[in-house]
DNA sequence: CTGAAAGCGCTTACAG
DNA sequence: CTGAAAGCGCTTACAG
């Protein structure tokens, strides 16, 4: 009997069994906004880790918004999807009942595993950078502290121009919530037009980078002569193309998406590692290319 | 009794109400590499009509794999998803027994709905804009044509070079099936290697675009002095930092995705338009920068 | 009009 | 060891 369904190849109807063994093939993959790289470059990483282990990947994009992410946790939960990895927004809820492991942006009370760049070790290598090349009046244009990569790396470039006795000179100009290209350039542009305006600028994403670099350009000022430029992550990850090369942290968006998958992986066959509060960083390692002066 | 669950916010469990209805609020979005920055663009765009008509979007990456495609196909049947918006790589198969619109790669055999970029009209302007500046040894790179965008623009290239009466110094160099920066600066180096390079270049798409700058640049060769430069996409939509901007055609990843979710919920709503072979294309429209020698 | 029953396609616990 | 029955949570067609 079983032969014979086996050389028919019968497959079981997933939905049937789903709802019968209250559980589907599927594990959902929750982010903000599948076009910033640094997510697409992620999610196709932990993509591939959880394929290989036999589940089907589900990709829901949030838009940045809290009531989609809400609902996207919701239909996972009820499609009996076996766990979730996720780049909170807004939507989390702590009463979550679906095994999930945080990347990139948390929710502080959780204590599901969560891993995530080294986001003050990499802002403090970035201003240690800077003030190595003689810089005091430096520059932080990110995100606003909404999320964890925001409050993270905004507050690690107060405390280490704090760290370098430049508290004073620290200047900070927020980006709109959308983490855009647009936004950092209209913030750069308003910073830049001070009566004292910052000689060096660190950028806090690759979207970012590529708007600081444009305000930059278009008030007429070269890099690295008149203006440094460093960033946290690599705009350029593909190309290579930008003049000048940014000097920014090294890549990790591959290692950061499929670690978190292994972590989900490990946390569905020993539950007791989806509340451990285990907590995963990615060591920050400064890449020094043209924008910061250097050469 | 309904008020009474109403008030207790009650909600019918999906997965019964699946396999009870033979029917799931999922629609799919099943795509090659949703790293390119046009296929992330599209998939959002169109994520968003989707989401607007109460769908429930399930995206899924293939990583050009067309057994990853076949399966991701049977999963979304077999899920009881209401449709998909596919855009092929090897995996489709005529039999396939759910609502699908096709998006910028067709099986060139179907009936459903299709709709895609202008591939022939866009390169025949890339191409008649050289000629027009006097070019006449013009260089293709662009992808295998081993799917719509790649089969599509090549032939036009050739095409197009007939017409102007310059197929004898057409030159072509094909990318790896990855549509990867690499691969198109490895190409674009053969080239420049040629005893007799092209003046010109026209890339068939956004990563090729960045490739073939890249590989000009570092042959030694200033754009548009020493050689000119024209894609098909234009790599640089957020950024706008590409020195010499690129003369492109008008970016239409949003159009072509939300356009292409709009054919699936017509199709959903009157069945006879799915096996229409109704075919869409978008109007390619030519943006002067610099790269082409213009100015 | 209301309410109990059948059945979607499975898996598992149980009877034989 | 084999096979029929129960039940996952719904919806719909049917009986009352």
């Amino acid at each position: 009997m079983q032969a014979a369904a086996a050389r028919l190849d019968y497959e079981p109807d997933p939905v049937a069994r789903a709802l019968r063994m209250r559980m589907s093939p599927f594990v959902g993959i929750v982010v903000p906004d599948i076009t910033i790289p640094f997510f697409g470059i992620a999610v196709k990483a932990a993509q591939d880790v959880l394929e290989e282990a036999g589940y089907q990947v589900l990709i829901v994009n949030t838009h940045r918004d809290g009531l989609r992410e809400r609902d996207a946790l919701k239909t996972l939960l009820s499609s009996r999807a076996q766990g979730v990895l996720l780049a909170t927004y807004g939507g989390y809820e702590p009463s979550l009942r679906l095994p999930h492991v945080f990347f990139a942006n948390f929710a502080e009370a959780a204590t599901a595993p969560r891993i995530a760049l080294s986001n003050r070790d990499g802002i403090r290598a970035l201003v240690d950078h800077l003030v190595g090349h003689g810089h005091e009046r430096i520059a932080y244009v990110g995100g606003m502290p909404g999320n964890t990569s925001g409050s993270e790396r905004l507050a690690a470039f107060s405390e280490a121009m704090a760290a370098a006795g430049l508290g004073a000179r620290a200047l900070t100009g927020l980006s709109d919530a959308d983490w855009s290209v647009e936004s950092s350039q209209r913030a750069t542009t308003e910073l830049l037009a001070l009566d004292d305006p910052p000689t060096a600028f660190v950028a806090g994403s690759d979207n970012f980078a590529l708007g600081t670099l444009k305000a930059i350009r278009t008030s007429g000022r070269r890099i690295p002569e008149d203006v440094a430029l460093v960033a946290f992550q690599d705009p350029d990850r593909v190309g290579g193309i930008l003049e000048p090369a940014l000097t920014t942290l090294v890549s990790q968006e591959e290692e950061l998406g499929a670690q978190a998958a292994s972590l989900l992986l490990q946390g569905l066959s020993r539950s007791e590692l989806l509340v451990s509060g285990i907590e995963v960083r990615l060591p920050a390692r400064l890449v020094i290319r043209r924008s910061c002066g250097c050469e």
